[in-house]
DNA sequence: ATTATATATGAACAATTGTTCATATATAAT
DNA sequence: ATTATATATGAACAATTGTTCATATATAAT
C-alpha cells in the first residue's frame, strides 16, 4: 500500500528456479515474486502476528477478549461467564497475557484482568465488520 | 465501548449460582458477570469472528495474505514466493477463500488471488502496530 | 502456625490442524 | 481426440491445541 511499485503484472515473465535443495520450480511471474520478498516482513515478525491473531482464533479467548472490552474481571467471574473451570480459564488468560493482549492487577487475592492496549478493542470492531458485510460461505 | 453502563465494579457482589448441570459456581461480582452476558455476541458470530482470525493467525497464510496486499498473485508464484509445494498453497487459498478473506479470478489456465476487501489490510496494520509497540514476551 | 480463598501450573489426552502424496478437474494447445 | 498446464481435492499422518485433573503458589483471615 505504501509502495509505489506497479500493482497488476499482466506481463507473464515465465520462467522456473530451483530451491535451496536444487528442487525445480516454477514462477510465472519473476518480477511479482521478487516483489512480494522484497516486502515480506521478518520471520520473526510474521510469527509473532500470526501468533497474536491465532490466539483471537480461539472461541474461549475471543469471548473473554470482548468481554473485557466492557471493562475488567477477575478469573471465576469470567469462568462463570463462559461456562468453564476456572483453569481453564487461567490457562487461556496466560496466553492472552503472554500475547500482550491483556494484563492483571492484582487486588488481594483477586486478578482482575482488563484489555492490554486500544488496538485489541479496533482489531475486534473491524474483524465484525469484515464479518457482517459479506461472504455468507460460513462452515 | 457503546454502552454506557457501569464500567468498574469495586463493590464485591459476592454470589453462587448453579450451572445447567447442577454444579456449584462461584461468581465474585454478579452484576459484572450479567453485563457480560447481556453484551456478548451471539455464539454464531463469536464462532465465526474466531475463525476468521484463527484462518490469519497461521504464518503460511498470513504471508499470503501480506503478499496479497501488494497486487495478485497465481498459485504457483505463492507457492514459489512462500517455498512451499503448490498443493499446500491451495489447500490454504480455499480456507482464506471460505472466509472471504481472498477472492479470486480466472484467466485461461492461472487462477489470481486477491484480497477480498479492504477491511483486512486494516486488520493487518493494526496487529502489526500491536506487536510493535508493546509486550516483549515472545514466544 | 493453620486454614481458607483465588489463581496458576504441569501432565495427560482427545480433538484439530498443516503438509504431503496421489489423483482429479478445468482450460488451452495441438 | 490427445496432451500439457494450472490448480483443486481427499486421505493420511505427524504436530499442535484446549480442556480436565491433580497439585502448587500467593494472599488473607484466624
Amino acid at each position: 500500500m505504501t509502495n509505489s511499485e506497479s500493482k497488476s503484472f499482466t506481463t507473464s515473465q515465465k520462467g522456473t528456479t530451483h530451491d535451496e535443495n536444487g528442487c525445480h520450480i516454477r514462477i510465472v511471474h519473476l518480477e511479482r515474486v521478487a516483489l512480494a520478498k522484497r516486502q515480506a516482513l521478518a520471520e520473526e515478525e510474521s510469527e509473532r502476528l500470526a501468533l497474536t491473531y491465532k490466539i483471537l482464533g480461539d472461541p474461549t479467548r475471543l469471548k473473554i477478549v470482548m468481554a473485557l472490552n466492557d471493562g475488567e474481571m477477575c478469573v471465576c467471574d469470567l469462568a462463570a461467564f463462559l461456562g468453564l473451570s476456572e483453569s481453564a480459564v487461567s490457562h487461556q488468560l496466560r496466553r492472552l497475557k503472554d500475547l500482550a493482549l491483556v494484563r492483571q492487577r492484582r487486588q488481594g487475592q483477586t486478578l482482575f484482568y482488563a484489555l492490554n492496549d486500544s488496538h485489541i478493542a479496533t482489531i475486534i470492531n473491524i474483524g465484525l465488520e469484515h464479518i457482517r458485510e459479506g461472504g455468507r460461505k460460513w462452515i
